[in-house]
DNA sequence: TCTGGGGTCCTAGGACCC
DNA sequence: TCTGGGGTCCTAGGACCC
């Protein structure tokens, strides 16, 4: 029988955290999102005292002294290496997997007992635990989204971190008391409006009928997996359809030099992500943000910017960003947030050339490697772009006053052992 | 003072074509 | 009295995900 699994690192950024500094175990401990802004990522001990996902650290700073909560600030340069360790030792078990997110994965598999695969998938567990620090849930049965019930049931219930469910009455107990707004596809909106219907669990969605016009074809798909009938297979990583980004300010901005520099930056990240996908962008999208506390949302937009030719060259781009920002600036007004989209993006190989533009694809492709190459080497902006201002001395950037350091992918900050 | 950033898919309606 | 049928593409908005 055709089974899928759902593998889920547990309080993903604080076990991070956790991995290099083991004072913090059994600690409540946070991590907030870029800017210092709210809560992303929560310790159980941080859960139990009732921090809600998503609040804002502004409102819950005292508790948090008060309380002795450990608050770290987002440290994706080493989220993003954990993640890539946990994904090649689960490849090592699992021929097909995808990586879903940043911490959980999908695989998928055949197995006519899948009651046996339990001590398997345990062993699993205590190998990326042993091997990265990370702990993981693992939850199996016979579509994605039961995969995604199930993991919630190993996460919560199992001593054992595993939980692989086949039989549909088993299934059933599972689902009778799993509420509907907590189903993979049901957000917010849609939780209110099946509840008003009486829709409650998980069950009572799997029984309902008729919900297809009103909820469109995507429930009525969700409908299927919760009766154990696949609707989605595994997907391959395929390349972005579009590049975003963007930063918050640290404090607000309403000089046009620092937006310039701000913008610049972000045009010159997207481009090495265009390129790391070995793609190119046909249209740029830069906005800005004024601070809400400008009455005038006047000065909040963006402008979209046709390129003269499918590029990923860096040049380019951040000059048609800088022409974007001059267009866009009102002087005198506070910003307190800026961005760059890359669209209608396509394969560097099959690329439209333009007949009355001098071509200098490879040149330019040379020069982009370059510094791509050098900079992978040598760590993050060791070879910039002059208008993206230096590293040091940006008063624009963002908050960030608790990061850890960069224990797994900076020289300098590799933890010691004494 | 003060609430992140980066995506995808679906649908409805309008413009336009033959 | 009274104006077809079928299709594509684009855009905006809404919903969802992590």
């Amino acid at each position: 029988m055709k089974l899928f699994g759902l593998i889920d690192c547990n309080n993903f950024y604080v076990s991070c955290e956790r991995a290099f500094q083991p004072r913090l175990e059994g600690k409540p401990t946070l991590v907030l999102s870029n800017n210092d802004g709210c809560v992303i990522a929560r310790s159980n001990e941080v859960k139990e005292l009732g921090v809600k996902m998503g609040a804002p650290f502004f409102k819950i700073k005292q508790f948090c002294t008060q309380e002795g909560i450990e608050v770290f600030s987002s440290n994706y340069a080493l989220y993003a290496d954990m993640s890539s360790r946990v994904m090649t030792i689960i490849r090592q078990f699992e021929p097909f997997v995808e990586v879903y997110s940043i911490d959980e994965a999908f695989i998928s598999f055949e197995s006519e007992h899948p009651e046996a695969l339990e001590e398997y998938f345990i062993r699993l567990r205590d190998i990326v635990l042993q091997s990265t620090g990370i702990p993981i849930s693992i939850g199996v049965s016979t579509s994605k989204t039961l995969a995604k019930v199930t993991n919630h049931v190993a996460k919560k219930e199992r001593e054992s971190g595993v939980c692989i469910l086949t039989q549909e009455g088993a299934i059933e107990s599972i689902l009778e008391r799993f509420p509907v707004g907590d189903i993979w596809g049901v957000g917010r909106r849609f939780s209110e409006r099946l509840q008003a219907l009486g829709v409650k669990t998980a069950l009572d969605l799997k029984n309902s009928v008729r919900l297809r016009e009103q909820f469109g074809v995507v429930m009525a798909r969700t409908i299927e997996e919760l009766k154990g009938v696949p609707c989605q297979a595994l997907e391959k990583a395929a390349p972005k359809k579009s590049i975003v980004c963007s930063r918050s300010f640290g404090e607000r901005v309403s000089v046009l030099s620092a937006l310039e520099e701000a913008v610049c930056l972000y045009a010159s990240q997207a481009c090495e992500k265009l390129r790391a996908q070995d793609s190119v962008a046909s249209c740029i999208h830069v906005f800005l943000e004024a601070s809400a506390f400008t009455a005038d949302k006047q000065y909040s937009g963006g402008v979209t910017y046709p390129l003269p030719q499918a590029t990923s060259d860096t040049r380019v781009i951040i000059s048609a960003a800088k022409s974007i920002i001059k267009r866009l600036y009102h002087s005198g007004v506070p910003y307190k947030k800026a961005g760059v989209m890359l669209m209608e993006i396509g394969k560097n190989s099959v690329t439209q050339g333009d007949l009355f533009l001098e071509n200098t694809s490879e040149a330019t492709s040379e020069l982009m490697q370059t510094i791509d190459g050098i900079n992978a080497r040598w760590g993050r902006s060791t070879l910039y772009f002059g208008a993206q201002g230096g590293p040091s001395g940006r008063e624009w950037k963002m908050k960030s006053d608790s990061k850890s350091r960069n224990f797994t992918s900076a020289w300098d900050d590799l933890p010691e052992a004494s």
